[in-house]
RNA sequence: GCGGCUAUAGUCUAGUGGCAGGACGGAAGCUUCCCAAGCUUUUGGCGCGGGUUCGAAUCCCGCUAGCCGCACCA
């Protein structure tokens, strides 16, 4: 199975592994060594230089992981995910158990706590609607982890389920610092916690993970429009309409006429396929956007497209995220919540500005590189990552054993390091270190040999082909560079 | 969270109550060595905690984790 065979790289090679391994781990939360820290990084950086790159007000901020208790009041939250459950000790089957006794008692329990819920189960004999079996204690589930902030009887807080509240919270502030300006975006790159009551799909569904998320705040008036519209209007997008099973290709253009999405909305579609098929090198057909409907879109939700790519590890498109017209929802809540004004007012128009929010897990996207580029070519096993995103651009290999030539690899990767993400490696034969690195997705190796010292040209060898060519040691910098940035 | 199956070195794996073995990998060295060659030396393991037993990797119980199914996944 092609997931046990990334998976074993993953762990042998320290891209990432179970939490807490040497304590059994908890399931859910997981670890990233040096490879898979820094091809992490790659991918924010990237993601950072795209997204931020697409209006000069769209700036990334960096925003706290505890939150109190009142932002999630404000962004309901805590109404929304803090339910009393209860479930049959027979067929298994959980309920709400304030409904359960609700029903039962004609009286509103709202303000019980899971133990008055437990004993008023017991004292009026409610049984599994299902199978009239015996129903367990009362827990009450939150998707939240909480936490206690400070001493006995301090503050209550959470840890933050998404970044986005961090925007939200931070916009007053810096819409005033950014001299209150429409469009505005807030990026934050970071991490988040959701108490998942059963995460599988190994990599897939984490506890603790990263989000990379840009708010853009923007007046509800101009969503028909968009000034750029017409650099994409004519770029074909790869969708899967709701309600419908096929991936069909339509222009931007055809998007706003057939479905009347606004030109805001579908500007920023055809930047995040750009993102994805360009800078991250996603084949198309791996590539979609699924529009939800129905049950699956949050009420707040005027427009919800998933980003998703298709990934074997996993058996088919999987979300890696999401682009969600999410109104004035956020802002209005934290306003009743926090009680502050959050509407601006721009050449005498006031009004709460509405908020596009494109959501990305990174942890999800993370692993759909690990998917799409991993190649098992015979003997050699090889990660075709695009060369900007390898944990390691290129690995410097003296060929033998011999000190002038260690001496000359060592100057070498001493001059490069500080530029790129180098590598040294002396050991074993060349052929294996060139395997070696393909494990891991090395772009490119340089092997220094007597030309070297002689003539001052060392053996570029290229992953994708393995197709060796001399450059000189005063252009090598340049020649990477070239490759790069194509 | 429930039911079933499972857990031996970094990875894969042999071992069914009596000395934990192998392959691959890693490290050091030899070999003017450009695609996992070879040779020498070496490293390293029974998930955790109880119990049964003279003796437990092996049998029993609990926990943790993984896989499959159910439930959950705003």
């Amino acid at each position: 199975m092609k997931v046990d065979d990334i998976m074993d790289v993953a762990l042998r090679r320290g891209f990432i592994f179970p939490a807490s391994e040497i304590y059994g781990g908890v399931s859910g939360f997981w670890e990233y060594g040096h490879l898979g820290t820094k091809l992490r990084q790659n991918w924010e950086n990237a993601w950072r230089r795209h997204f931020l790159g697409l209006d000069p007000n769209y700036h990334e901020i960096t925003t706290t992981n505890i939150m109190p208790k009142g932002v999630f009041e404000g962004s309901g939250h805590l109404e929304n995910f803090n339910d009393p459950l209860t479930s049959c000790t027979k067929c298994n089957q959980r309920f709400r158990a304030d409904d359960l006794v609700q029903e039962a008692t004609g009286r509103s329990v709202e303000d019980l706590t899971p133990l008055e819920l437990s004993e008023a189960i017991r004292a009026e004999g409610i049984t599994c609607p299902k199978c009239k079996g015996e129903l367990g204690e009362v827990n009450l589930f939150n998707m939240m982890f909480q936490v206690n902030i400070g001493a006995a009887g301090g503050l209550t807080g959470y840890l933050r389920p998404e970044t986005a509240q961090g925007s939200f919270v931070s916009f007053k502030r810096m819409f005033e610092v950014l001299r209150n300006k429409l469009p505005m975006g807030l990026a934050i790159v970071g991490r988040v916690y959701r108490n998942e009551i059963s995460p599988r799909q190994g990599f897939f569904r984490l506890r603790e993970f990263n989000q990379a998320e840009l708010q853009i705040f923007f007046d509800p008036d101009a969503f028909e429009e968009h000034p750029d519209f017409e650099t994409v209007r004519d770029t074909v997008l790869r969708v899967k309409q709701f309600g419908s099973d096929d991936i069909v290709s339509l222009t931007c253009g055809e998007l706003v006429e057939s479905r009347g999405i606004g030109k805001f909305y579908v500007y920023h579609m055809a930047r995040v396929q750009e993102f994805y098929l360009t800078t991250l090198r996603i084949p198309p057909e791996l590539f979609r956007f699924r529009e939800l409907g129905g049950k699956e879109k949050a009420f707040y939700n005027k427009v919800h497209w998933d980003v998703e790519v298709y990934m074997e590890t996993l058996g088919g498109f999987k979300e890696v995220g999401g682009i969600h017209y999410r109104t004035d929802h956020d802002l209005g809540g934290h306003e009743k919540a926090s009680k502050q004004r959050l509407q601006v007012n721009i050449d005498g128009k006031k009004f709460v500005p509405h908020v596009l929010e494109l959501s990305f897990g990174v942890d999800r996207n993370f692993w759909a590189l690990m998917d799409v580029f991993y190649e098992q070519e015979g003997e050699r096993t090889v990660f075709h990552f695009p060369p900007a995103l390898a944990p390691v651009t290129v690995a410097v290999f003296p060929l033998l054993n011999k000190p002038e030539l260690i001496a000359a690899a060592e100057a070498l990767y001493t001059r490069l390091s500080p530029h790129f993400s180098a590598d040294y490696d002396r050991g074993g034969s060349i052929g294996r270190r060139y395997r070696r690195h393909d494990e891991v997705g090395t772009p490119y190796c340089l092997t220094v040999d007597f030309d070297t010292v002689e003539k001052g040209t060392v053996t570029l060898r290229d992953r994708d082909s393995m197709a060796q060519e001399a450059v000189a040691l005063d252009t090598v910098a340049a020649t990477l560079i070239a490759r790069l940035c194509p």
